[in-house]
DNA sequence: TTTACTTGAACGAACGAACGTTCATAATAT
DNA sequence: ATATTATGAACGTTCGTTCGTTCAAGTAAA
């Protein structure tokens, strides 16, 4: 039997569960300033203030440490999803999550830890069905709000949702990473972001 | 004095200069197959049927290889340039384009090949230069041909050729990233791909 | 409440393999 | 004869992981 889901928790699983977690801290950090590869074990487990033999007692390897950041990453998707399905005026809503996505993704940290993950998401099998399930569940969030759209009249008819949402996603990560690289600001290419996109989707 | 540009090169000469293209033709396939940090120098110089000492003698280091091959990704995009630089039917052309560059980034070896050289760019300034400066060529021509078409009446005037141009590039290069990941075709998104496109930049 | 027993978190030395790079030497072209 | 290229052993380092051990918290019997 394992353990009872509705388990308090002992005060050791508490401890336990806060250490996973201040690695898992440590981890991302580490593979946002040096990237995955470059950072070492020991690295996290200095960072993370943890002896390197312990890091190994929470996690089986380095690999599942990057896995499970994976996995966070999705709860950081919650609030965009949360924008989008309590959507009442569709034009609004995509307007305002784009701005939100962009806000997020002006954050540096967040678009080189996007990229981290998607050079591994290439080569490890279980990373990759993360990333793109996360993707999935934004894409069908946003899909549904074009949809409420196409039938208000906010969208052209002739749009096909789920490809626009697509779409309308990548050209705002797009635009962060290529901020990043450029050194300039996600905030200054906005405007022509909304412009484009609007001439493609309105009716 | 270093050597005479006009150097027709000698036997010696040309028999290094076809090592060194050996040599990061090697590097190439080793970094697609497995990642430039998962390959080692050993591979390389083995792949080529090269020397581990050898390759230094013809290459500084492991990084100054990937510079080299990110330089090469520079003559690859000349048919694109000629093809935007020979328009004379804007809409068209950018028709053309999206089909022939959605082709190229069709074969997943160049997307691969691509990914690996941005994550490294993010924290190897050479290489996020030539990245971007690649980038800047293929923007500049593209808007060019913007430009053409909003004279001539092809697209709206209201259009930021600059912003639209790397948001088209962006478009192509995010659908085939996403096949390569969800392992389908850029082909299967290209209908959705030009439909969008059509409504955002035509007038 | 005190006792003996069990459990697993914490630790860092140690392991073998692989890393990028150097170098003395051998081969070869000029 | 000279200069350059080719070679692979060797170097020192770092890698991810394993291991035996210590020790504190949890459990149950007395």
């Amino acid at each position: 039997m394992t353990k009872d889901l509705a388990d308090p928790g002992t005060k050791r699983d508490k401890a336990v569960a806060q250490r996973r977690r201040t690695i898992l801290d440590a981890a991302m950090l580490c593979f946002i300033e040096n990237g995955y590869h470059q950072t070492g074990v020991r690295d996290i487990a200095k960072r993370a203030g943890v002896s390197l033999g312990n890091l190994y007692n929470h996690f089986p390897g380095k690999h599942d440490v990057l896995a499970e950041i994976a996995a966070l990453e999705r709860a950081e998707l919650t609030p965009f999803l949360d924008l989008l399905a309590g959507s009442d005026a569709p034009a609004k809503t995509i307007d305002d999550f784009v701005a939100a996505y962009a806000a997020y993704l002006g954050k540096p940290e967040n678009v080189i830890l996007t990229i981290e993950l998607t050079s591994e998401a290439i080569r490890k099998p279980d990373i990759g069905e993360l990333f793109v399930a996360n993707r999935r569940d934004l894409t069908a969030a946003l899909a549904s709000v074009l949809r409420q759209g196409m039938s208000n009249g906010d969208f052209r008819t002739s749009l096909d949702p789920d490809a626009s949402a697509q779409m309308i996603i990548e050209l705002v990560e797009a635009a962060a990473f290529r901020a990043v690289l450029s050194k300039t600001t996600v905030a200054s290419k906005l405007a022509g972001l909304t412009d484009f996109l609007h001439a493609a989707i309105r009716s």
